[in-house]
DNA sequence: GTCTATAAGACGATAGAC
DNA sequence: GTCTATCGTCTTATAGAC
């Protein structure tokens, strides 16, 4: 198991803190202060707090475009991709729960990664709806509005990274578990 | 119809700002601009930028609050319930776009008013976990996680001001139809 | 009700010593 | 790699003229 270098140890204070307060509300004096160094001293790591939030969010969002990726290329029916989609948030939202924050609501503090930022997430949005439409046309999911049915499943997911902190005793396979019956097969007997 | 004062028109167009950049990003004199006065001006209607936030989230929290008593005191199922739940969260959030993504994204920068907020979406979220408890003794639901359940749901209720402004084309009977058949039934065919 | 001027401090970032 | 000292700017908010 590699060492962490200080760049990443900042890279990953800085995102617990961005998570607590948002980034702008986040200071470079607070963050060296949860270091134990001084304000200065970070800039002998990392170029600018800008480049701090570039690096959380988009490292991120290209994890979210690989997954996706991987699953669209795999042969499955609709049912089995977006079980697919759900253990891939459940994944990668528990290894970073901090910089899931950051994605969810800072993504509008980027400057020049901004556009690109928008872009990944609106192909991953593409993607996922288009495993809707394409499970409506085999009869595998119900005939409703893709986007209505997007938006319910994929705001769940993107919200994982509030609740998985706050319910410790509940097991990553239990949620998953879960999650797949209730996202897929609803909550009514 | 009451006419706007000057300070409702201050909390509006700062509420449309908070959602843009956050809380945090928004300056008085971003706000004053997008009013067409200066800065110091301001403080002849409003006391605070704090003053400003606390209005925004805790007016809304409380109108939460009295829909949810309001449900509660009503003599139906739990999957009755959750409707008229869905119906409020509908209501609420597309009355009040801007200041739902304050009551989601800025309440961490409440002060005084903190805690008061946090009571009321605790006791918001154990009336939503004990309407789904009693759906379970009743067999009216299925008897999974009642933590993930109201997890899965409230999440896409609480995102609904992110989604309804992007699609304007869905009206809100469509929507709420949709949903309700989502979040109960589930896409499965 | 809005303005100008300004207080008092916090902000991100840099220079240069050690 | 961290420090002290500091720059130039921006921040919320107030005082007082009009």
């Amino acid at each position: 198991m590699k060492l962490e270098t200080r760049k990443e140890e900042i890279i990953r204070v800085a995102a617990k803190l961005f998570k607590e307060k948002g980034y702008s509300a986040v200071t470079m004096r607070d963050l060296a202060g949860e270091m134990g160094i001084k304000a200065a001293s970070l800039y002998n790591h990392i170029n600018s707090k800008q480049d701090i939030l570039d690096t959380i969010i988009i490292s991120l969002a290209e994890e979210f475009t690989e997954g996706m990726r991987l699953i669209q290329s795999s042969k499955q029916n609709c049912i089995g991709k977006l079980k697919q989609i759900i253990q891939l948030h459940i994944r990668i939202s528990s290894q970073n729960i901090y910089g899931m924050a950051s994605l969810n609501n800072d993504w509008m503090h980027l400057k020049e990664k901004r556009s690109y930022y928008k872009k990944l997430r609106s192909d991953y949005e593409d993607d996922f709806r288009g495993i809707l439409k394409d499970g409506i046309v085999s009869s595998e999911i119900v005939d409703l509005n893709p986007e209505v049915m997007m938006f319910s499943i994929l705001t769940t997911l993107r919200s994982l990274y509030i609740w998985i902190p706050k319910k410790e005793d509940l097991n990553l396979e239990e949620l998953s578990s879960a999650l797949n019956q209730i996202l897929i097969e609803g909550i009514n007997k």
